[in-house]
RNA sequence: GGUCCGUUCGUCUAGGGGUUAGGACACCAGAUUUUCAUUCUGGUAACACGGGUUCGAUUCCCGUACGGACUACCA
């Protein structure tokens, strides 16, 4: 096998979508497997839809991912420049060398003659029918083409797809896909500002970043044989990289690929990092500001369309790139299930260390402000640490360790709040003060002495003890709760429920 | 419209000429937690359809349907 180099090869139009860090994370997990190289290349050669600080995203989001660059934008490396545009001069001889062996050629054609064309013809192709009524380097006589060329008007260079040849690519994932020339049109290689296409670009850097696979998205797929035909014509068929083809992610629901619409409909981020559009100024919420683990949407996006063949779904990176295969890769699109995203964050949560998950308490607890001892906040991730599915949970599920309530759920005050509960709690709350420290086993067995010395069963009114002191109907350990929260707090609570609910029973 | 790609539970998927078609998420139920969540146990649920080939097809072939991508001087 040869020495396997991938690239990464976005264009910097915007935001990162979550289906180009598959793409990227896939490259990744092949170069790595074979000790390969993964290269970071920036297809900038479209300048009206360039956009400032997307390349920057780029770079941000794979390393949150932990996508790492070997060589590159942003770390260099034996073939820089990786930004098409600072390649421009490149481009040009390889296109020339095409036209002057006759598989290339100049058409001065203009937009609007274009357009007439298109709409005049059924299923309009520039290909070689209509070729011969368009005005380029076949249909204008030599001297016409150098007077245009010299003159400086302006053209685009065009390849001469042939008649009717079947080109065969051989895709890693999909097997053999032959298509038939006729139906592939003479794209453009080179546009009127002198910089090359995506196709020609693409094949030429391939080709001299000595690129040994083309991981790439589906949507690539009807244009492969046109880049087979360029290796061909550019004398380069022998080091043509192999392709694989990625089946695409689907949205949730209904019909058709991710995109941004279904995501912000349906609530969940499309974008790894917060993402400010620049023209808008609108702001995008990103996978790692709504709490998910990098590790966590590793391991959920490498599932997306492949699998290793056993029942094992938790993987780190180390074990992806073990177990990783091309061939292992799904044909069909994979719809995208933030429900099963959200699972995984949730393990990965409950594999941190304590005191990683202390910071993400005490990271909320900074924005609001709230000052914590690290005991508490030991204790606290101890009780909550197997009911939280993101970092921001232990601050929004377990607020009432550091503010009291001051509403109550209103359907269960209706439904149990009592005579009974009033009783409990009032001889509960005298009596608490006396123990100190409260420890939570002591809290239970007082509980228990109380509510038998009034004739009362424990757990009909353990819910509106819960309900007095976190204000909510559902929570971690009560009794831990409360050892938390310590007795002065504990009384003041059920003191505060009891004299704001007294009216309610009358 | 044309070209290409695809199709196993609701979702991600395993499997593969003869299987009780397996797992995970989600969902439902029971247990445990005197609540909720967790955990445990169990359950509902799939080979798109029609023709071949074959002793036998979900698996191979061909059609159809459906879905997807592409069809720019965008990538």
């Amino acid at each position: 096998m040869r020495e396997v180099r991938v690239r990464f090869a976005p264009s910097p139009t915007g935001a990162l979508h979550i289906g180009g860090v598959r793409t990227a994370l896939y490259n990744y997990l092949l170069a790595r497997k074979h000790n390969g190289t993964m290269i970071l290349r920036i297809e900038d050669t479209d300048q009206g839809r360039y956009v400032p600080g997307a390349e920057d995203y780029i770079l941000r989001s794979l390393s949150w991912a932990g996508i790492k660059i070997d060589e590159g934008v942003g770390v260099g490396g034996p073939h820089a420049p990786y930004r098409q545009s600072e390649r421009k001069p490149l481009y040009r001889q390889y296109a020339q060398k095409l036209v002057d062996e006759g598989n290339a050629y100049y058409a001065f054609d203009t937009e609007s003659e274009l357009e007439s064309m298109r709409k005049a013809t059924p299923n309009a192709q520039y290909d070689g029918t209509i070729r011969v009524k368009m005005n380029n380097s076949f249909t204008l006589s030599a001297e016409e083409v150098a007077q245009k060329l010299s003159s400086g008007d302006k053209y685009v260079i065009r390849l001469k797809v042939p008649g009717n040849e079947e080109v065969r690519i051989q895709d890693l994932i999909r097997g053999e896909v032959i298509v038939n020339s006729s139906q592939v049109d003479d794209k453009v290689l080179m546009k009127s500002d002198g910089m090359p296409t995506y196709h020609l670009a693409n094949v030429v850097d391939d080709y001299l970043m000595k690129i040994s696979h083309v991981i790439r998205g589906e949507e690539w797929l009807p244009s492969a044989p046109l880049h087979v035909l360029l290796y061909k014509y550019l004398g380069w068929e022998k080091d043509m990289p192999q392709f694989a083809h990625l089946p695409l992610l689907l949205k949730p629901d209904g019909n058709g690929k991710l995109s941004k619409r279904d995501a912000d409909k349906m609530g969940f981020p499309i974008f790894p990092l917060n993402w400010t559009d620049p023209a808008s100024g609108e702001l995008a919420k990103g996978f790692r500001e709504n709490g998910y683990l990098p590790e966590a949407m590793i391991n959920f996006l490498a599932f997306l369309g492949w699998n290793p063949g056993t029942e094992q779904e938790i993987f780190s990176m180390d074990q992806l790139i073990d177990a990783f295969t091309l061939e292992r890769i799904g044909k069909a699109g994979a719809r995208f299930d933030i429900q099963k995203a959200q699972w995984f964050n949730q393990q990965y949560i409950r594999t941190k260390a304590d005191e990683e998950l202390t910071v993400y308490l005490f990271d909320s607890l900074q924005k609001e402000n709230i000052e914590c001892t690290l005991e508490k906040a030991h204790k606290i991730i101890t009780v909550m640490k197997e009911r939280v599915t993101f970092p921001q949970d232990f601050w929004e599920q377990g607020k009432f360790f550091f503010i009291a309530p001051t509403a109550f759920d209103e359907q269960i005050v209706a439904k149990k709040w009592n005579d009974d509960a009033v009783r409990v709690l009032s001889a509960y709350k005298n009596e608490i003060k006396l123990i100190n420290p409260l420890t939570a086993t002591a809290a239970k067995d007082l509980l228990e002495k109380v509510t038998a010395s009034l004739g009362i069963k424990t757990g009909q009114i353990l819910q509106m003890l819960r309900m007095s002191i976190t204000g909510g109907a559902s929570g971690p350990d009560l009794m831990m709760t409360m050892e938390i929260l310590g007795n002065p707090e504990v009384e003041k609570r059920i003191g505060y429920a009891l004299e704001t609910l007294k009216v309610k029973i009358a």
